[in-house]
DNA sequence: CAGAGAACATCTCAACTTGAGAAGAACCTA
DNA sequence: TAGGTTCTTCTCAAGTTGAGATGTTCTCTG
């Protein structure tokens, strides 16, 4: 923000050709699997590989608008659903060869949502898919996607300690159950039921209970649970700290 | 990426130009008070407001080389010194009209540095300092860097609660007393010397003994106390966290 | 339709962590 | 030399966590 910005304004073809995109990584839990939002590319480079969705920022679009965008593109998704997918910045990439053809860069998001209908492909991309994330370390994701899907499931797990967020992968109402296994999905360690059933109530604005009760017990037993909706916390606290990874932290 | 990607490889010029720019939010701390270095801009728009120092990333540079080189010219800073600084991305900051000549996106960085000496004004300011953050209040930043450098206090208050780096404000020898400063400074509260104290050398790799002491006591009285370093850990386990602060939670 | 097994919700208890205060010694300034 | 400051360690009560156990409700299988 200074002389050269001044001059840009006079000449705005002076400086560097860079394009800006978004790309997202989207999460979200089926049958007790994290998965991804993939789209395969159908075009030079990387044709037939797996990617992130995204796509351009437009002239008159924010950041976060256009993260919305190309993931309703992507997935078909509109309206109500679509309100209730939690997106978030997750940081910006943009080493000079990331994309062979030119200077890109994009601007990466992290996306969480309930259990949606299956993505239908978009206009520029051959398939689109949830993808398990287990499966993604055999497939060779294009460009530095690989190394924003490590950086946003990592964000993931962190911010399910601090933040409600985990909600965001479950219906308006669940169970603490239904919770505790977005937790064990997303963290990859079984939880003590009893102990995470205390915590989870005992954090002010974390969820508040409907009345209401399960219609039925689970598909394997067990009494009917009682149900409740997010609250009104944005921070947890305290948090729910995952168990301690002693090799992660030097 | 995909085949808007593609076409684009073949014409460079033919979407929307956006310039990317890299801006920086350089904390220190000086006789016990929080600074944010600062430029005063000599140009228009914004001309003598005072402005986060940054600039374009140039064509064969990475994001965060832009941000060290930027820091470097606006600081005089090289070598030894400028190598002590942490670096790190903060967020990325696009709204269309931030900026009233064209669209730019700026990535934010935050950086900690030990205390340095002034700051010499690069070639296109008309001025830098380090500028105590509670003065801030009262000056209007240049563009959105009001809400870049709030954003960065609340990361740098985060930060020093689950990652070693309030080290990155001092010298590589310091003493238990002068790092409760840091966190005193940052987060603006007393902490109880005798706790910080435990918990500081109960976290495993948080600091690490020399065997040395200072020659003298405290300015005020006081005896010598004991010099530790920068210990090996990247992330504090258990973290040093915040008293709670009911009012940020919902 | 009985019995086995699963899950919910709650409780117990020991281990650990935190917050607050205090104490002794070292050291400065005046 | 006196008074005040800081470093470091200790104590103790209160709170939190981790692990296990209990009683109950419910589904599924045989």
């Amino acid at each position: 923000m200074n002389e050269q910005d001044f001059l840009a304004a006079y000449d705005p073809g002076a400086y560097p050709a860079v394009a800006v995109t978004v790309d997202i990584v989207a999460l979200t839990i089926r049958d007790g699997v994290l998965h991804l939002l993939l789209i395969r590319r159908g075009e030079q480079p990387y044709a037939g590989h797996w990617a992130l969705p995204g796509g351009f920022v437009r002239p008159d679009e924010d950041l976060s608008s256009a993260a919305r965008r190309e993931l309703a593109e992507e997935t078909g998704l509109d309206g109500e659903p679509l309100r209730r997918v939690h997106v978030e910045q997750l940081a910006s990439y943009g080493a000079p060869e990331r994309d062979p053809r030119m200077r890109v860069v994009s601007i990466a998001h992290l996306a969480f949502a309930p259990d949606l209908p299956d993505a239908t492909a978009g206009t520029d991309a051959a398939e689109a898919a949830w993808v398990p994330v287990a499966d993604l370390t055999n497939r060779q994701l294009a460009f530095d996607h690989g190394q924003i899907v490590s950086d946003g499931l990592e964000r993931a797990r962190s911010k399910l300690e601090y933040t409600p967020l985990a909600t965001r992968f479950l219906a308006p109402e669940f169970t603490i159950g239904e919770l505790r296994a977005v937790y064990e999905t997303v963290w990859g360690h079984q939880l003590h039921a009893g102990n995470f059933h205390r915590k989870v109530l005992s954090v002010p604005g974390f969820v508040e209970s409907t009345g209401a009760s399960t219609e039925r017990g689970g598909s394997r037993g067990g009494p009917r649970s009682r149900l409740y909706r997010a609250g009104d916390a944005r921070l947890l606290h305290p948090a729910l700290l995952r168990p301690a990874r002693e090799e992660e932290v030097r």
